[in-house]
DNA sequence: ACGGCTTTACTCATCGTATGAGTATTCAGC
DNA sequence: GCTGAATACTCATACGATGAGTAAAGCCGT
């Protein structure tokens, strides 16, 4: 009995389906998680991870791969958006990030690749993570609100305190992507 | 061949070493991660899967285990720290967390166990962990003082900001614990 | 008092991701 | 002409996490 394929896509393979944008081979996708490159600042994955999951993404059907010799050189396995992956990853891009522990990489990735289209993208993104960060505050409130305990109460004013920060940040890119 | 032993614990099962202070049977265990107990506010977990983790530091000599028969009832192991156990587990309390990504689960849970042993111990904890973090925030700043690249540049601000307000919800963690 | 549900307590096979290590060729520098 | 880096990909394995299962005991209603 075959296993009932997975669903959900991790964050990561989200970003792969950005990269793939521009079709590419999986050594080229790896250059991009160079420490000086803006997704290297974000992600640190080793090669044989980013093949992995590639081929899982392959699998799954959301890339594609044509092969390319290239003369003497191995050959290129390149790979493209099938039209499941393309709609997987304009799905995800037009969300907001749906827990504050997501935005230091997802949300910083999201950006990145909203940026590339130009900054009107960016800035609906922003909007749209603002609002839902705002409605996390709310929550996030309201629970310390309830709180008796000393050590809940601890806890739930370091996360208020970590929502006000992404969201005086979000306002500052707001101001920034102008 | 048998493979090296590892050497550096998750901050899960450091999580576990704190909790068999007292020592205790897994599943007694397991009820500190029910949602509403302090623990259960930073970590969820499955009932396997503290099962597994605890075999495991069992294996590496962390955990030692005493076999409870209780008349009809299924028998307890009972889990106690072995020396090693608590070497580590001491020397885990005593340092601050190392990147403000732990700060989330690990820094909290380590001050809920410093907590337990009283205000004078979280003081401590609180305030290395405050040295640290104005390390980072320095380090942090210096390298926005040298980026040019804008996308580069908001991700600094991005943690910059999420630094302050830890800097700013510790000192708060300081005046609460008189 | 008895049928059913929850709690106590633990086991185990399996999955899926991540990792290290390896392969083989080409290119650039000295 | 040699060495070392870069190109490009493969594969077995380790390890953590998960679902599902076991099995007896206690509790609750009727």
């Amino acid at each position: 009995m075959t296993s009932a394929p997975k669903t959900q896509l991790t964050a990561l393979e989200l970003v792969a389906l950005g990269l793939v944008q521009q079709p590419a081979h999986a050594y080229e996708l790896f250059q991009h998680f160079s420490p000086d490159l803006p997704l290297g600042m974000i992600w640190h994955l080793k090669q044989s991870h980013l093949y992995a999951l590639l081929a899982r993404l392959e699998q799954l059907g959301y890339l594609a791969a044509t092969v390319e010799p290239q003369g003497a050189r191995p050959p290129r396995r390149v790979l493209r958006l099938t039209d499941a992956g393309r709609a997987t990853l304009e799905a995800w891009l037009a969300a907001p990030v749906a827990h504050g522990r997501d935005m230091r990489q997802e949300f910083l990735a999201k950006l990145y690749f909203a940026a590339q289209r130009g900054p009107e993208a960016a800035r609906a993104l922003v909007a749209r993570q603002e609002a839902a960060t705002r409605e996390w505050r709310a929550d996030m409130q309201a629970q310390l609100d309830n709180a008796a305990q000393p050590y809940s109460r601890l806890v739930l004013r370091y996360r208020l305190g970590q929502i006000d920060a992404i969201l005086t940040w979000l306002a500052e890119c707001a101001a920034t992507l102008v």
